[in-house]
DNA sequence: TTAATTATTTAACGATCAGTACAAAATTAG
DNA sequence: CTAATTTTGTACTGATCGTTAAATAATTAA
């Protein structure tokens, strides 16, 4: 055990080969120009992570502790749950419009390059999926407990119902130059959530 | 003019295409895989459409008479305006869950695999996306002037909230394979219409 | 019939694809 | 020191990529 040392940080390759994948997804993405973005060789990038798809796969783990992590702090911001569900939304209306490469969110990027043929690849998306649903839960209970969010509804499928219109915004941003279409999703959302009696 | 007559109908090829490149996208599906599901040759093929690319824009046009049209026919049925939105989203999860491809939606698919480095096909997209709020925009004025859907809220609005919730749950269809999960996001879209004061 | 036009078939184009072989380089263990 | 081990750089693999060239076939117009 023990030979030359490797002249990198691995989590420096996966971040580099994340901004590869996230602007151009996986097929169009070529391993000439991951090794460039990445400054490593071919071989020293297969001596490493041993294939396309499996770099492509660590860059989405490592998404889940970029994108999937700074929703989930805005989530947990102190302050009324109204602002902060507003925030997690503004935030990434914000964000992608501002991006010339509209890479938007690569787990959805991921999912609907890769979901329907790629069960590994499948699998990571739901996870991270599933984890932003079980943040979102915990903060709709907190809302209805101090009844700043509707007890008529479960809070489970309140979370559902708000990721679904979150990640169609996402969708939409992908393709949409006016910012009020975007803006009444957060409206027309939150008016959802925020009714007046119980 | 008028040489040798073709041996195929234009929109019987594109229809093929238009389902080789909903299955695996863009990037991934080649034109020898175009040429064996279309029944053309290379040269045939070439000579009609010019490129991978505009056949793509022509499968993504063709689309509209498909997908986009499926719906905008849900939504002028007659009946209340509450079942239709409802039979809307209850009848893609259907058709998304029993999809052994989960082919999902081309439209977003094309939004997020070319949205960001395709001006052409982001307009393309774009203008589906316009149609699909506009009929979803005069389906809420007719439900806000029978009372069955808010008033609190202009239509726009509405419509643009639907719209994303809605792509939303075709994002996650893709990966999801919990149909509660898909069907909370019907239950949390529709009683956020139907608000029972004005 | 002939000329013009368009479609089809086939073969091939250079480029690029993901991945590998292998020798040189750098380290540790003994 | 040597042997063992791992990484690195480079050259290269066969395959496949999207596209094109060119000969042949089928049609219409004259």
């Amino acid at each position: 055990m023990s030979g030359r040392p490797r002249e990198f940080k691995d989590m420096t390759v996966i971040d580099a080969a994340m901004d590869v994948f996230w602007v151009k997804g996986f097929e169009a993405c070529s391993t000439e120009e991951l090794c460039k973005r990445t400054g490593l060789g071919r071989g020293s990038l297969y001596n490493a992570f041993g294939s396309k798809h499996s770099l492509y796969k660590h860059a989405l783990l490592r998404y889940s502790e970029i994108g999937l992590q700074a929703n989930l702090e805005i989530l947990e911001r102190p302050g009324p749950i109204k602002d902060r569900l507003r925030a997690l939304m503004e935030t990434v209306i914000d964000i992608d419009l501002n991006d010339p490469d509209r890479r938007g969110c690569l787990a959805i990027n991921a999912a609907i390059e890769r979901g329907g043929n790629d069960p590994e690849i499948a699998q990571e998306v739901s996870r991270q999926f599933a984890r932003f649903e079980e943040a979102l839960c915990h903060v709709m209970e907190l809302g209805q407990h101090s009844g700043e969010i509707s007890s008529k509804r479960p809070a489970l499928e309140l979370a559902r119902f708000f990721r679904s219109s979150y990640y169609g915004m996402r969708v939409l941003s992908k393709v949409e130059q006016d910012r009020d279409a975007l803006l009444d999703v957060v409206e027309g959302t939150l008016a959802a959530l925020l009714t007046p009696y119980s």
